[in-house]
DNA sequence: TCAAAAGTGTTTTACCTACACCCATGA
DNA sequence: TCATGGGTGTAGGTAAAACACTTTTGA
């Protein structure tokens, strides 16, 4: 039965949104092509997918090879599919998103020619980039901008021991507007998903902060029980 | 230059979801397919995408065709990428979800042979589906459920005027649990969202109950704001 | 007059918002 | 000793949750 009917291979794509915070700003990896369409534009890192891996491996796979970064927890949000995203046909996009935290020296590296370089670039006076790719950026970030409320992803993006001016700041990077630093850290200390380590911040020339850890345990109980209505 | 590039075309296809609501049970809108692969097996209403339309031009098309449904607001959700999701290879598919009020004799009737035939099917006990239809109406439940608790999405499924009871079956059939009579009626009339007509149910064998309609611009106007941290 | 659903208020508790000053530290 | 960010409390308003009885209507 099977053999009677057609046989399909597909032409589809990966793009990924990585996001990053790195002393109080918001950035997102892009890299720069080398291979046209697009030749020596900067992009979102993305390419077409195998015909043996399913979307989600092939985001991670892609990531890698233009980037070098592994082991990235990504999400899907959104398939950008015009007729004419890109000018060799049709080839729709999933595109992923992630947050990353940037501590320090995680190198960046692409493993194939495909991509000159991939570096950080802050989120605010983006250049032009290749395909949709400034599209499919600007959906990321309202993503996460609503994502933020009421998931705390923004643990992501931090070093694993943080203060709470460090995190008031993210959020006022992704939010885009000034917070109460009262209300922020009661809210927050009132999820009870932070851990208070006894340690301080080291190497500032005035009152060093408390350090927090993210407690994933709690938050994990916290999140299980649905939204209320 | 393009030219010596290689030109593409895409195999892949688009599902929908649509919820209805027809009394106090919500339901989804299946096919029956008369064709391979998965002759005679129920499905979601889905197929192939057109090299020259867009992926949302290509939802209404084919909910059109499959069910003769016109003119239905679609919002994309998800794509499914899984290698061995189709029999015949790699074919990846969007899946979109609508909201649709069943006043009545809304007819349904393919215009393709396609589909046997298409009908509503309660949520609750569905059979299996064909392809990975089963997952997809999965993540499209969790999806309206979490979508209902911030915005009025449910006002789709109902009759252009409803009582409140009617409403609030709705919201007990999303979220699958009861809630209280008199914080529901204050919550909903609080938002503001609900015009009071000077009509009353008829044809009721108890005290007939108020009808309400949605008021969409004084909804427009509310949710424009962004939702607060 | 009965059955069935409509309609209605109060209290308690939790959270949001706005707002300003002293403290600890290293340079 | 000074500059810099760290750290703290309160009052008022708003919304959520819990909870039970009376009213209206048609059969």
């Amino acid at each position: 039965m099977k053999a009677l009917l057609p046989s399909f291979e597909s032409i589809f794509s990966i793009d990924c949104v990585i996001f990053g915070f790195d002393r109080g700003e918001l950035k997102i990896l892009l890299i720069e092509r080398n291979e046209e369409p697009f030749k020596d534009w900067l992009a979102l890192p993305g390419y077409l997918v195998a015909q043996d891996e399913s979307i989600d491996d092939a985001a991670s796979r892609i990531l890698h090879e233009l980037t070098g970064l592994k082991d990235i927890f990504m999400e899907q949000f959104h398939a950008f599919g015009d007729v004419n995203r890109h000018p060799q046909g049709r080839v729709i996009t999933v595109a992923y998103f992630a947050m990353l935290r940037l501590n320090g020296a995680k190198e960046l590296k692409p493993l194939t020619s495909f991509a000159k370089k991939a570096f950080w670039h802050p989120v605010n006076n983006l250049p032009a980039l290749a395909f949709d790719h400034s599209e499919i950026f600007e959906k990321a970030l309202q993503k996460i901008k609503r994502k933020i409320t009421y998931q705390p992803i923004a643990f992501e993006l931090l070093p694993e021991k943080f203060t709470l001016t460090q995190l008031q700041t993210l959020y006022e990077a992704v939010l885009n507007r000034k917070l109460d630093k009262r209300n922020f850290r009661k809210k927050m200390l009132n999820y009870g998903i932070l851990k208070e380590l006894d340690e301080k911040q080291k190497g500032v020339s005035y009152r060093a902060a408390k350090l927090y850890k993210f407690d994933k345990r709690k938050y994990a109980k916290l999140f299980k029980n649905e939204l209320s209505f």
